[in-house]
DNA sequence: CTTGACCCTCCAGTGGGTGGAGGGTCTAGC
DNA sequence: GCTAGACCCTCCACCCACTGGAGGGTCAAG
């Protein structure tokens, strides 16, 4: 299989695959005699492996780990430390939520802030902060954020 | 002001003041005969202000025409422009609330999956994919993902 | 023998900083 | 006048996971 065939098989543009393969995640990869690469129906189920690890944000290095331990160990260990990362991830994922919320939040109030903000200056000289409301969101919503 | 003061004052590290600097993020930095940095208080109003727009994650580039505007046009174009970058920013961080949910989802279907997981194969040579229900686990959750 | 679809390597860029090397400057105390 | 230490400078590399492009080799069909 040429890293074309590879790829459209996969869904994986060949750039990443090339990438994969630099970065050591597909292991074994031939060269043809014109040093093109030759995949085997391994490599798929390796990529697709791969794909599903970074589907989850799993770090690249982590999914090296990972992919390595499940074709060259056994599985039972892939099992063990795929839970361990999906656990970590998660609690990942949890804080990243709660912070895109609070940032959210922010936003919100700040959108508010914005359509009830009276009179901007239209100072042409630039803004003398202290007499313009537009200016003063900022340093209001700077006062009451943490 | 030395870099090391407005550092101190604004609670923006040096390397982040001399980064905005490069950036053109603040204007009219003047040097000392030995070619400091010298800054003086609006340089901290700008940095505040670039810092608010930062923690809402507009990117540099952004933030660099907001503050352009802010201090050299006039407040009333500023906040227009603040209020259409906040909408925008709004529905990115729902979207990316949305996509982090899901993937949330996806990770605790797993982790079920992952308990339930009975006979992982110890296959010392590594897996045979097709009698082992550790690999399965990732072949079945691709099947139901998108 | 040419055309066009493949393939290769190497380099640069993305965003928003952060860390470090290597070297100049300033100030206080002796 | 000298030295220690805190400060400042520039330039370069690194993070992450790719992606794009230049410049050039390879292969099959017509």
């Amino acid at each position: 299989m040429t890293i074309g065939e590879l790829a459209t098989r996969s869904g994986v543009p060949v750039k990443t695959i090339r990438f994969y393969d630099e970065e050591q995640l597909l292991s074994g990869v031939e060269r043809s005699p014109a040093g093109y690469r030759l995949f085997d129906p391994s490599h798929l189920r390796r990529l697709r492996l791969i794909r599903a690890m970074r589907s989850l944000d799993l770090p690249l290095a982590e999914v090296r780990v990972l992919v390595e331990v499940a074709f060259v160990e056994d599985c039972g260990r892939f099992e063990a430390r795929l839970a361990e990362q999906v656990d970590r991830r998660r609690s990942d994922v949890d804080r990243a939520i709660e912070e895109l919320t609070e940032l959210r939040s922010t936003l919100e109030a700040l959108a508010q802030r914005l359509d009830r903000a009276a009179s901007p200056c239209h100072d042409a000289d630039g803004c003398p902060a202290d007499e313009c409301t537009s200016c003063h969101i900022i340093d209001d919503w700077e006062d009451t954020s943490p």
